[in-house]
RNA sequence: GCGGAUGUAGUUUAAUGGUAGAACCUCAGCCUUCCAAGCUGACUACGUGGGUUCGAUUCCCAUCAUCCGCUCCA
């Protein structure tokens, strides 16, 4: 497997195109289409499922992607999230200023300088470029990693605010009202699935590193001291999930963070194996009570727990964890992407977990001109249960292959059984199996195999 | 953003300073009663914009996109 050719594979079957195709695309977009957008769902929904459905004192929000400027002030995404880049004029390589200062020198700190002084310092002191050695910048160019956009009619500083650079700040503010309006008792969690953007120079792989991405989340808040524990239980949970999708074991690993993020006091990733290598695909963190007490900083609302039992105040630890949707759907589809041989030639197959499959059931009638019309009767019945497809082109063959290929769990066929006696083949698409089932059986039957 | 490479139908590709041929896919018709059959036909491409030229898909420039490397990556 390589990725050109999961690229061709989503294109060909209607997973993902290109964003803005016909006007040449635009850098790190995608569009999902028919398949994909499905695919998406589903995994969307069992993730739903897990996470807050089913997940003991677990509830969910959808937070507004645009939120008050401060709120980018108190998570420390404004000063933080911006590099001041620099170039150096005689090999073109591009370097952090601040960098450049602290790798010269302990005297100053860069944090606490303008980037007119970061430049009069490093022209000052002739710091060598550490790519060739000479000493000749272009002025620092401000790159900050967050959208802005302009809300009002005036276009002027005081309208200015950011798309969302991660979605945990919606948990985040939102801690209280969720707390309050459900009657939530420490330890309790937030979920929610929603969309972030971040404007990334780099090229990503694919769907893999996009400047507009969802992201699905799920903050744990619970009292200091029990957080490493939960910290674990949820590095397993996400494990689970993902063997539970049926994503081979040995495609994922863990990977502690050696370098800790400014709120982290333990990190770990789940990576899996895309084609370029193991990369992270689910983070787990233990984010301490830095995010709520900034709150409570920048806000002056107290964002203290009062503990019924024992009387006590505190703010709570913040376990997050958190998966790119995205990335999790390309990691699925990689992950289920198999060629088989089957007699001389070879067929392609998703075997996706039934509940993630695009199409459920995909109606066949054996000959068109014999059973077409029964089939489409069976495909209005069962198009109301769950996705169905239909398909009459081409031999039967012929059709179960492009099934396949999409990774349908099932093709049922259309014979003269079926107008005789109600009776059709159901055929696996995993084992190629074959069973007759009677029209009536066919909802509760794929029903049960389709659950998560 | 820097360096390198690439850009011809949905995909894989051929040829050419005189506007492009194929295979697979798709679609239609015929045929076909369970694993990519066959026959007939159809659709679809020189990434975009300039320049040079009588004429550019071909040469030049720019731009956009993709890939590789750097850088970055909460």
């Amino acid at each position: 497997m390589n990725m050109e050719k999961m690229v061709n594979f989503c294109k060909n079957y209607g997973f993902v195109f290109q964003g803005s195709e016909i006007y040449g695309g635009l850098a790190n977009t995608w569009d999902y289409g028919p398949l994909g957008v499905e695919l998406k769902n589903n995994i969307k929904k069992v993730w739903w499922k897990r996470f807050v459905q089913e997940s003991s004192n677990s509830y969910g929000i959808d937070a507004a992607i645009l939120m008050n400027p401060l709120v980018w002030v108190a998570s420390g995404h404004v000063s933080s999230f911006s590099d001041p880049l620099i170039d150096c004029k005689e090999c073109k390589a591009r370097h952090r200023a601040d960098h450049l200062i602290e790798g010269f020198t302990d005297e100053v700190i860069p944090d606490t300088m303008t980037d007119e002084e970061m430049v009069k310092y490093i022209r000052g002191h002739n710091i060598p470029c550490p790519n060739c050695g000479k000493s000749n910048y272009t002025d620092i160019r401000e790159f900050n990693l967050m959208f802005e956009t302009n809300r009002g009619v005036v276009k002027d500083a005081t309208s200015k605010v950011y798309l969302r650079p991660e979605t945990a700040q919606g948990e985040f503010v939102n801690f209280l009202n969720v707390q309050r309006t459900m009657r939530a008792k420490v330890p309790f969690g937030i979920g929610q699935i929603g969309k972030a953007f971040r404007n990334e120079i780099t090229p990503g792989n694919f769907t893999f590193r996009t400047i507009e991405f969802e992201q699905m989340e799920h903050q744990w808040f619970c009292k200091e001291g029990t957080d490493s524990k939960f910290y674990e239980e949820f590095k397993e949970k996400a494990k689970k999930f993902l063997l539970d999708l049926g994503i081979k074991e040995n495609n994922i690993r863990f990977h502690d963070h050696d370098k800790l993020s400014h709120y982290a006091k333990e990190a770990c990733d789940i990576e899996y194996n895309f084609p370029f290598g193991f990369s992270e695909l689910w983070g787990t963190h233990n984010r301490t009570n830095y995010d709520l007490s900034n709150h409570q900083e920048h806000s002056k609302k107290s964002m203290e727990y009062l503990d019924s039992e024992t009387n006590e105040k505190y703010i709570p630890f913040v376990i997050e964890s958190s998966v790119g949707c995205d990335r999790l759907t390309l990691a699925i589809l990689c992950d289920a992407y198999n060629e088989e041989k089957v007699g001389d030639d070879t067929r392609e197959v998703l075997k996706l977990h039934p509940a993630v499959a695009p199409y459920k059931v995909s109606v066949l009638p054996l000959v068109k001109k014999y059973h077409s019309e029964k089939a489409k009767e069976l495909y209005q019945m069962l198009s109301k249960e769950f996705m169905t497809s239909y398909d009459e082109a081409g031999s039967i063959g012929k059709r179960y292959r492009r099934a396949d290929a999409i990774g349908t769990v099932f093709c049922l066929t259309v014979d003269d059984n079926t107008l005789d006696n109600n009776i059709v083949t159901l055929r696996n698409r995993d084992t190629m199996e074959q069973i007759t089932i009677n029209i009536e059986d066919i909802i509760s039957y794929v029903n049960e195999r389709i659950r998560f």
